[in-house]
DNA sequence: ACGATCCATCGATGATTGTCGATGGATTGC
DNA sequence: GCAATCCATCGACAATCATCGATGGATCGT
């Protein structure tokens, strides 16, 4: 445990130093948060992630209480942020987690859903 | 490993299933997503973390590149999401992470900031 | 070839968000 | 008391986002 030291009072108009925080790190982090910040997308990955088989979209737009371009354009942010792949079978196309998630991502995602 | 069956052709307009997820788990989870997805919130929680120990708004507001009121507006957001509290101190304000915060969530943050 | 189904894209719209300047309350040093 | 400092709130503005209807490309069954 840290020490519970009280914040002493200080010289006006001065403050100090920030711990560093790697800002390439922030933007990376954030772009990864902001993917997982919607309930529909959250419901998706969770979905991916309970199935460990590929899912057709067409399931989702079926099962989801939201128009069909909608759940398209919420598939295609998962795809872009790197979570997910997707995969042509005839007039289907199948979603899954993507194959070259990396450890951290992978925990993170059990942390949240499991 | 889950067993990688290739999705078949199956009978059109017939759409299946789809795991339980529970709608109240991704209301709130994507709320902490929400929280998290910015830079300069991550950067805030990340300073938090490390330092072990309260930090002084005036700090931020000194060493980020933003105006005092978007500060204290980003700050806000995070307790508001139940992840930092304030105290009081003379003419200063600092914060910490808060003592409250679930094991998942200490988790969560472990893996994203670790 | 034709019609039906699936799905991505486009354009539009209302809601949310990040940012700032201005303001005012609170506290302290003089 | 007065001036200075810190900080939260307000109002405004531009940018981003979630959502939908319409459209068109692709694929398949007939």
């Amino acid at each position: 445990m840290a020490v519970k030291e009280l914040p002493i009072l200080r010289e006006r108009g001065v403050c100090c130093g920030l711990p560093d925080v790697d800002e390439e790190w922030a933007e990376q982090t954030s772009a990864l948060m902001k993917a997982l910040a919607d309930p529909t997308r959250l419901t998706m990955i969770a979905s991916l992630w309970k199935a460990k088989a590929p899912i057709c979209i067409c399931d989702f737009t079926a099962g989801l209480d939201l128009s069909q371009p909608t759940i398209s354009h919420h598939m295609s942010k998962l795809k872009e942020a790197g979570l997910v792949e997707s995969e042509k079978r005839g007039i289907w196309v199948y979603y899954r987690l993507a194959g070259d998630l990396g450890p951290a991502t992978r925990q993170l995602l059990n942390r949240l859903i499991a």
